[in-house]
DNA sequence: AATGAATGAGAATTCATTCAT
DNA sequence: TATGAATGAATTCTCATTCAT
């Protein structure tokens, strides 16, 4: 009994995370009220205010659920002394594109609506994101050393070109920009790979 | 006497145009007001209103000016047949990170308040945004139907990742996230274009 | 087993009570939740509201019982012919004074959120507050009768200053304007009451 | 002109202050919304943002503009040698009692919306009100030094028990315990005057 | 009796925009 | 052109009260 109310108190909160993810993704974070979250929702204005501090702090809680989760699979890529460094960087870009494709209103609130306004945000998540640039860094910079990626170029810029391009090809998709069917999306991640480990250059 | 006063009068417009940009670069367009503007610019509020239409106007006006010159530079690089791909790409990417290294808040406005929040502008600038994905594309495409790139990688994606880099490196300037001297900017295009056309694979 | 139950009950009732009179006296009526009054007394919210009507239904509990006594002690005095008019307002000014004393937060909140916010609560407490002026001015008028007071003075308007002097005393040591250890108090009680029964003025 | 366009800007201004002392009478501070205040003055909502920090601001403002006109009253009174110390009390509590017959209104709100809530209000103007207290106590004590007051009491004391008076005086007017016409107010300062120095003992 | 989730009416404040001068 | 007073819609957050368990 108390697990079942337990529970349903834990569903009326996700039903409100959730809402505001599809509101603020709808809406975008500025222009959506909290009214909306509340009524997507189905539940009456002030359970917002009961579960959660402030508008900005369920945009918080959706970010850092999700950046967490990127950020646990960037780490494990590096850690994973069985991959190559192709496949590492494949995995973490598979892991956000593939999110993207699970629950792309999500992404586009964790991209558009806090990365891409971290300033603005008061620099509230800077540290997290940095964390991101240098994990991605740390998998480049390892390679390296391992002789396994050519050393002369600087990990860090090739960790933030990397990141960026997979935020921009998210951009693309959420912009509608490109097709983005589970095939288009492998077909992005493969042709981002071969690009950043490959080169554009004429293949000898 | 009337040019004078002409110019005088385009001396303010300019003013409360480069307040805007500084005003929007440090508290972001969403979280400072008109007044602010006018104040930085040290004119009357109301005159705000007497040159522009609104202040979405005028951070049309900021956008749209400097997108401007991007795909002039984006246009031309692709017309000139005297220069090779990497040529043509160094040029669009040196273009961007040194208009960032003059105005540095031009660029931050340009990337942070309107291209990453374009859905929440109703999308207003979509098709200005689109063009210079196209535009690199374009080049990419070219160059690939030439045989100075290689052909297999789709030139949409590839301009996609080549712009996200370049955006990216000013995000992380912009976010203090990197050293932005002149002598850095310069390595980070050096090492975006050899990433983007050599690749960060072990080199033959 | 009922009896224990009830008195367990009484408990929680009188601990919310307790409760409420500190929360009231340390943020001020308008300025406290109920929650913060059931977090004083440490229980569930909702219970709160079993004891009582409402969060204005507390405040008038308080209000009516400590001003219930303080009219007894009125009474009382008055009816007691056995002391002089001396004894019977430094009975009344004693009493108020020592209440303060034993609970300094219940007579704040009489006199801080009731008594001085007569008007903001739509006059409830109007007729309560009256008969405490009036049984002053009794006790100063029969005494004029008595020939043991001047009669030259209206009893309403005496009573008034004599009940007005209380409770600035009591407001002063509210907010720690001037010492109120026991002793400054009785001292306090025998200067107002010889000010008001002998006057300031040089004694022939 | 210009004169005449700020001091139509100054009535706007003084027409908010006056509509808000008159719906703080009425409904008490914290019953009334800032829009009352708005609709009594005949101004739109947010000209009163425009000339007011906050509703907080302007109870401070009537506040502070008439407690400073009675601290002065006070100070004259104390610095005049040619007064006895009965026609100084005498000019004080007529001053502020002919405050009340002026403007009930004010003095209503000066009273009862802020000494009598200053712990409320942050004590924000405990610095104000002791002031006053202060000032009185030093016309006694200064009496006491030259022989016009018996020296027996405590000016601090006295100085309260006297401001007590008047202003329990003027609550029982704003509640309409006390008729308060003219020559009611006279007599009831006269009352006063009389008890406070003469006081209420049998007079030899 | 006891709990705390759920409700929703308020109310203060902000600020883009307009307008009279 | 230039000024800044005036407008009022919009929106967040609060919190007393109710209710299901």
């Amino acid at each position: 009994m108390a697990a079942r109310s337990s529970s349903a108190s834990a569903e009326k909160r996700r039903a409100i995370l959730d809402a505001a993810v599809r509101v603020f993704a709808e809406r975008g974070f500025n222009h959506c009220r909290v009214s909306d979250i509340a009524d997507e929702a189905g539940v009456a204005y002030g359970l917002v205010y009961h579960y959660f501090k402030s508008k900005d702090g369920i945009l918080d809680e959706v970010f850092l659920e999700r950046w967490g989760l990127m950020l646990e699979v960037i780490q494990n890529a590096h850690d994973d002394a069985s991959l190559s460094p192709r496949e590492k960087l494949t995995k973490v870009a598979t892991f956000i594109v593939e999110s993207y494709g699970r629950q792309p209103e999500v992404m586009q609130v964790v991209i558009v609506e806090v990365t891409r306004q971290a300033n603005t945000f008061g620099r509230r998540h800077w540290a997290k994101i940095q964390e991101g640039h240098a994990g991605i860094a740390r998998i480049v910079a390892s390679a390296q050393a391992r002789g396994e990626l050519r050393p002369d170029i600087s990990p860090h810029v090739a960790g933030i070109v990397f990141y960026g391009g997979i935020e921009q090809l998210l951009t693309a998709w959420i912009f509608d920009l490109m097709p983005s069917e589970p095939q288009d999306r492998r077909d992005a991640v493969e042709a981002l790979i071969e690009t950043i480990i490959g080169g554009l250059g004429p293949q000898s």
